[in-house]
RNA sequence: GCCUGGGUGGCGAAACUGGCAGACGCAAGGGACUUAAAAUCCCUCGGCCGCGAGGUCAUACGGGUUCAAUUCCCGUCCCAGGCACCA
């Protein structure tokens, strides 16, 4: 083995290497680089950064972890990783990097694992953050952590009772009894995004249940459609947006009134198919609507009962498929009047009508709707059929049965749906609607809707109207461990909200935290925290505390001001380093987390307590992340890691076996970061002798250093191109490549006969977003540069001629099949490239004397001779 | 049921706008160095036919468009995720 003591004959390097070290044999030992270069780090502040004087602000955020008793996932590491690498790669090209990393520690999780080792939330989360924090500095993250947060801090949760005093003030937090989900094992009230297939996202096992209590919620139905249409432009991964369209369902129609016979009241219906209007034969209230009471017959009153307890005691299966289940329902002994034609139509309640969509009510129509049919065939209900359906929808129309699928007729089809025999909800024209004032037959269905609903505007009879399936966000948890609702109620019950100078409202150390399930919170059992006196008079304190996805809704804000306790976050800062340039985190979090940040950050700017930065391509001012991404799931050895199959990754036996660089790179190689990918043992190997091989050819390789352009030119335009394709994987966080690319141009350099400065350089500043600690390493150690490379190295430029060499090889195919190869001259032209193809000796061979029919030629691609 | 992704060697995966399928890495086999092993270095590595030059098949499956298809179009199957009686 060749020593490089060579070093020594030079001036000695500005590092903290030892004349031992650089004398000793060359062998990477990441225990010792790491350690020596996070303590340097530490020591000269390389990843501080300076929020106010930084002239070209780039904030990276990753989301931010829950520090669990178990440390830190492999999961985490996979994310963070990935958002570090894009951070420090945009640090080397010249960006002031803001990277900063918090605890979301409050919420049920935390409470409910507290409870089980019967241990006080609030004295483990210290011990867990110690953990996660010593584990994240182990992987290398360039976090400034002058800049963290806690969520359960108090510094920190008072200003998040702020942002509820300050929705409050804007009329966007009330508080209402209506139906909530309720999950008996939690012992507390969800999110409707935290309903999973009727089941809690907790306790997958646990049915929620539907309950009348007393909650606050968050108006952000005031802003699906601001939510819904940015979705339109923002920079996010096309899941993710899709993910929140699904979730806010808008749903455009209109709204009908009906008159019920023979009194006063109307109903009100929300129908996306005004154009069956004519069709209406019958129509459905939800089992709980308001007017149920008001309007049905003496007879049916017991029936109705008998109905509503039947739909409350059996919440149906949400997880059967929806095909499944079969129509129910009661005729409620009253009738309305279709507006368009007069007719009278019975009235039903049905458990398929859900109050809480639309207005509660729809107008049936059997003929083109598949529920309405079943229930219209169910009950003996007339059939109406006001469409007749478009001849290429209908040859396109596949019944279900696989056996009639293929030879169904469409007349007969037609015929029977004429006839009402059939539902069709397809295109088509209407039919058999018209009245003296308006008739749509003929009409294809959108024309058709535009003309019912300006005759029923005119009328008065109804509107356009655009409807969400979007609820407002509940966000009162009957549970100990969250920030508690800033809100006080007088012996009358009045609401008054804590004012701001008071804030925080703290939570009271208590022992017994456990929720007792009667719906009211453990802090109701407080009585001296609960009951407060104020100027002399009596107040009872909110019991209730806010949803953990509040804390996470507004961090990113945060970050920026930690050390200021006299305001949430510093005006100037935010207009500076917000919106943030790029946000990446699991798609798990696609529609709550993600949703429920776009609506604080909305709410906030119509309350005038936010104004962020502008920047270019953001249409909307409140939209708080430029760019979103989403990391793929990352699984171990083709399955789910959990602990119950006992094949999670800790990160900490692999760093300590193979270093924190070496798992950084194998993460970041194993698969398409947006894709995910498989941890498998065997793998990881590769990065570390990919790294060895890096250290022994930047310490002990022979060859001569010269001047760029005496090197051979194919291994210089390699450069160039790695140079250029690094750089746009990196940005396309295709990072697998990334590294393929790298390691390609390694292998040619080291194959070469010389080298350059350039080369040697390039290559570690490429590599350096990936391998921190052994990029520093070898630029201070075997390139002796007086400075770190996160101080002093900028990426290289690539010169676009250079990515080009100047022969290139041509393919020569005969009929599609490559039959020779030539070399030429990059820029050939079409005839000359022609013109050595027809002379190739392989080419005339394959032709056989066939006379030549065309020829194709791509320049620098091929030729293809067709005979 | 609807909507997204995805299906490529023994394995993880590449492939720009349609232009040499399998880069890069793992595993495997052979060789060098070594007393030996590890480490390292060199070579081979999709299937089939052929001693060989070479030929031929091959990107889930079946069709189609094209001089040319992993890539575009139509249909089918499988896997992962989201939504699901939302009128």
């Amino acid at each position: 083995m060749i020593r490089g003591g060579c070093f020594a004959l030079f001036s000695p390097p500005a590092t903290p290497l030892t004349p031992e070290e650089i004398m000793s044999e060359h062998i990477y030992d990441p225990a010792v680089v790491e350690q020596r270069w996070q303590k340097y780090w530490d020591d000269h502040g390389t990843n501080q950064i300076d929020l106010r004087a930084a002239k070209n602000p780039y904030y990276v955020l990753m989301m931010f972890p829950y520090p669990s008793a178990e440390g830190l996932h492999v999961g985490n590491v996979y994310a963070f990783t990935g958002a570090d690498v894009t951070g420090r790669h945009r640090r080397l090209r010249g960006y002031d990097v803001f990277e900063p990393i918090g605890f979301d520690a409050f919420g049920i999780h935390s409470e409910n694992f507290a409870m089980k080792i019967n241990r006080h939330p609030a004295e483990l989360i210290p011990a867990n953050i110690a953990n996660f924090t010593r584990q994240l500095r182990m992987m290398g993250l360039m976090y400034d952590w002058r800049r963290s947060v806690d969520t359960t801090s108090p510094d920190y949760y008072k200003w998040t009772q702020w942002i509820f005093l300050q929705l409050y003030k804007a009329g966007l937090a009330y508080r209402d009894e209506k139906e909530v989900n309720f999950c008996p094992d939690c012992g507390t009230v969800i999110a409707d995004e935290q309903v999973i297939d009727g089941k809690c996202e907790r306790h997958p096992d646990t049915e929620v249940q539907r309950r009348k209590l007393p909650s606050w919620f968050f108006r952000i139905t005031n802003f699906a459609d601001r939510l819904d249409k940015n979705l339109d432009w923002i920079d996010w991964s096309e899941k993710t947006k899709l993910a929140q369209k699904n979730w806010i369902g808008r749903s455009e129609g209109a709204e009908v009134d009906f008159q019920v016979q023979g009194r006063n009241e109307r109903i009100r219906v929300y129908t996306t198919r005004p154009d069956t209007l004519f069709g209406a034969t019958f129509m459905v209230l939800a089992v709980d609507h308001p007017l149920v009471d008001a309007i049905a017959g003496t007879r049916e009153r017991d029936a109705i009962a008998k109905y509503r307890e039947a739909c409350a005691s059996a919440p149906q299966d949400a997880s059967a498929p929806v095909s499944a289940l079969s129509k129910t329902g009661v005729f409620i002994g009253a009738n309305a009047i279709n507006p368009v034609n007069g007719a009278a139509i019975p009235i039903y309640i049905s458990d398929y009508v859900l109050s809480g969509y639309g207005t509660g009510a729809i107008m049936a129509v059997p003929a083109h709707d598949e529920r309405d049919f079943e229930f219209a065939e169910k009950f003996g209900l007339p059939i109406r059929c006001v469409i007749s359906p478009d001849a290429a929808a209908l040859a396109d129309f596949r019944l279900p049965d696989p056996i009639s699928r293929d030879s169904h007729d469409s007349e007969a089809l037609r015929e029977e749906i004429l006839r009402g025999q059939t539902c069709w909800s397809g295109a088509g024209v209407a039919v058999n609607s018209s009245n003296s004032e308006v008739s749509l037959d003929g009409l294809a269905v959108g024309a058709a809707k535009a003309r019912i609903t300006q005759w029923l505007e005119s009328k008065n009879l109804g509107k356009a109207k655009t409807t969400f399936r979007l609820r407002d966000w509940g966000i009162s948890r009957q549970r100990y461990w969250g920030p508690p609702i800033p809100v006080l109620y007088d012996e009358d019950g009045n609401i008054h909200p804590v004012p701001e100078d008071q804030l925080p409202v703290t939570l009271p150390p208590i022992r017994d935290f456990r929720p007792k399930g009667d719906g009211r919170g453990p802090l109701a059992n407080v009585p001296e925290w609960m009951n407060v006196e104020i100027n002399g008079r009596k107040y009872r304190r909110e019991t209730d505390v806010m949803d953990n996805f509040l804390d996470s809704a507004w961090y990113y804000l945060r970050y920026v001001s930690t050390d200021d306790d006299k305001r949430p976050y510093d005006p100037e800062l935010i207009r500076k380093w917000l919106p943030l340039d790029v946000y990446i985190g699991g798609n798990e979090h696609a529609v709550l987390h993600l949703l429920y940040t776009r609506f604080i950050c909305m709410a906030l700017d119509h309350a005038g307590a936010l104004k962020m930065g502008n920047r270019p391509g953001m249409t909307d001012g409140a939209e708080p992340f430029r760019k979103l991404r989403s990391h793929g799931l990352l699984i171990k050895e083709g399955s789910k890691m959990s602990k119950s199959k006992g094949n999670v990754v800790n990160p900490d036996e692999y760093v300590e076996k193979w270093g924190a660089d070496t798992l950084r790179l194998y993460l970041m190689f194993l698969g398409p970061y947006q894709q995910g990918g498989d941890f498998r043992d065997t793998d990881i190997v590769g990065m570390r002798r990919f790294l060895n091989r890096l250290y022994t050819w930047y310490h002990e390789s022979t060859q001569p250093v010269v001047a760029n352009d005496t090197l051979p030119k194919p291994l210089l335009v390699k450069t160039h191109q790695t140079i250029k394709k690094v750089r746009e994987d990196i940005d396309a966080l295709s990072y697998n490549t990334a590294i393929s690319a790298i390691m390609e141009l390694l292998n040619a350099a080291k194959d070469a006969l010389q080298t350059s400065d350039f080369i040697r350089e390039s290559l570690i500043v490429m590599l350096a977003p990936l391998a921190p600690h052994f990029a520093e390493e070898i630029w201070q150690g075997a390139l002796r540069k007086p400075e770190s490379i996160w101080k002093s190295a900028r990426y290289p430029d690539h010169i676009e001629e250079l990515t080009r060499l100047d022969e290139i090889e041509i393919v020569l195919q005969v009929g599609g099949r490559i039959r020779d190869k030539i070399v030429v001259p990059r820029d050939a032209s079409k005839e000359a490239l022609e013109a050595k193809a027809l002379a190739s000796d392989k080419v005339r061979a394959a032709m056989a004397g066939a006379a030549v029919k065309k020829v194709i030629v791509v320049p620098g691609r091929l030729v293809n001779v067709i005979i």
